[in-house]
DNA sequence: GATATGATTGCAAACGATTGCAAGTTGTTT
DNA sequence: AAACAACTTGCAATCGTTTGCAATCATATC
């Protein structure tokens, strides 16, 4: 690996003796150029350790082969949503990004600016974007949609296709997660989660129809608005269950950060889970399986998602028609629903 | 927000009737043009919303402003470390890059190129690199250390100095861990983790120190191999209880993971932690507060692990000296290791 | 009133690739 | 031998900024 090696397309023009056109379409396999010319100039510039510089090329081109990545983290709680979820999704969209020969551009919305628009798409730095996650209604999307701008939101669909979304559904991962519960023989169940998150609205959505088809009453009180986080799971449910509904015996929890949290708390108070209270949770992080109880839950097919919001975005890209889609999920039971 | 908005510098020279030389010195606030054209311009730009066109900018200038982060997943297991761990350093690294002005591009090892050089350096696609993790040795990251793109490792001082590490201090780590347990009365502690691995090697040396400060054997036999997985954490510590050694009193796991793994199947086998066997992990996963029972382990200050990949990259960027550094560790004790 | 001085501005050449079009080559046909 | 088609190649413009240098202007000095 040598040190200094400013080869430019010229240099290599030169050495072959072509002119840079020739050059140029000879390293792209243009098959206007004669075979022997392209063999020639393409072993020049391996011999060289020649690259093309993207950046001249993107400016010539107009396209920039990057897609920028936006991940929403929550705010308010100023800690980072450290969802395992989230790395697993990214790295899936990395690798099927580097596949269609794109790079990709991270960013956070905790520092970074919120002018997507500008900052990545009208200064050039991407061809696209990728949001993940809606959090709460959030303006930024929707001014996004009144742009030129191609991008492809994961979470759900709302307001009719104002913007595509990829997501998985939650509407029936809820009905799923309660459905079980109830097949377990739960009556009251507790839903823990913020609906005030357009995915966490689905979820209770989900939870409502898998009462209303077992004809159970929805019963508002049973509805814990907690964070995604285990710590807000712990706090949350001691203190309803410190002033209310002695008789709970169901949680359906919106995310597993939750549920452990939540369990944690069951198990202190030496409650019998699953016997007592079954509960469930939302995502199947690697640590659902490895606690005690391990916990049931629902998974998402997060792989899939990545994969699904590359090609969207890249269809969009190149002008095809598209549509926002859901992703199916599946229940995982394990022993903290498991009744004997 | 306005949809196909093609403004150049040119035009807004035009619009300010001035040259497109004042037009960008204005804009960057050069102070040899008169304030009075400094603001004209600036404010027709804003009025028209023009953005740099940062593609010709960096053509120009030969500088990207944009960072590589290198993830190393690893290869053999297929699957992804969903370490949470990596995920706040990401955000750490990417809200720091941000806030001096610079992109990041993310890539993980799967399917991406492994000549880093010069994918993104020749090719001029960032000034520089984080490589996150170096896993078992790495000879790519060897190779890299002879050419004059500036990086930096998350990782473990190795090989002096032959290229920048910034790690936690892995060896004290260690240390503290088994320290910790021998103050609860351990006398036979395993050792969980695979000591090809760079870091854990140095927990593995810590662990010695440990021993031998308080005048304990090394047994050999003591050392069980353990991916950074839940799964191996289980399996391995299933296998080795199975085979031999009954009178294991202490674990230290070189991850959380993998020391939630084993707490499983000792309480499977109704193991009293951490009465009988006492276990202690390292990372301070989110998770690792919320088991049962709570699990003890070492903390990583990731957020100024982040920060300082940061800063010491782009002090090499502009050719200052800088040398690899290691960051302080805690233990965190909670009831897995905390003996009546 | 001529010239030196400094403050502003503009000219034009980069940066390094890509590509429409024209020009050159070769081979075929009558 | 002329004419034409089919291949190959090169010319030169272009993408949009930045910047060294020269040019201009206003002011101050003698």
């Amino acid at each position: 690996m040598n040190k200094k090696n400013l080869m430019t397309l010229a240099d290599i023009a030169k050495l072959a003796n072509v002119s840079t056109s020739t050059a140029s379409r000879a390293l792209r396999n243009n098959p206007i150029i004669k075979q022997n010319t392209r063999d020639l100039v393409q072993r020049i510039a391996k011999e060289h350790n020649f690259k093309v510089n993207v950046t001249a090329s993107k400016l010539r081109t107009q396209k920039t082969n990057t897609i920028a990545v936006v991940v929403m983290l929550e705010q308010k709680s100023g800690q980072v949503i450290s969802d395992p979820f989230l790395m697993e999704i990214l790295g899936t969209i990395a690798d099927e990004l580097t596949k269609f020969g794109y790079d990709m551009l991270l960013t956070t919305t905790k520092t970074a600016t919120h002018d997507w628009y500008s900052y990545y798409y009208e200064s050039k730095r991407a061809d696209g974007l990728i949001i993940i996650g809606q959090g709460e209604h959030d303006q930024r999307i929707e001014l996004l949609a009144s742009t030129d701008l191609p991008f492809v939101v994961w979470g759900t669909e709302i307001h009719k296709k104002s913007y595509t979304t990829i997501g998985s559904d939650n509407r029936k991962g809820g009905f799923l997660a309660v459905q079980h519960l109830i097949q377990q023989g739960c009556k009251r169940i507790a839903f823990m989660g913020d609906v005030n998150h357009n995915e966490v609205e689905q979820r209770w959505l989900g939870y409502q129809d898998a009462l209303t088809a077992a004809n159970l009453p929805i019963e508002h009180g049973l509805q814990i608005k907690a964070d995604f986080t285990s710590n807000d799971g712990y706090s949350k449910l001691r203190d309803h269950l410190l002033i209310e509904d002695q008789n709970l015996d169901g949680i359906f929890a919106v995310s597993d950060a939750i549920a452990l949290g939540a369990s944690k708390y069951l198990f202190e108070q030496k409650i019998d889970v699953p016997n007592k209270i079954a509960i469930i949770g939302f995502d199947d992080i690697a640590m659902s399986e490895f606690c005690s109880p391990s916990l049931s839950t629902i998974r998402q097919n997060t792989a899939a998602g990545g994969r699904l919001l590359v090609k969207i975005l890249l269809k969009k890209i190149n002008q095809q028609p598209v549509d926002s889609q859901l992703l199916d999920v599946e229940v995982i039971q394990r022993q903290s629903s498991s009744r004997s």
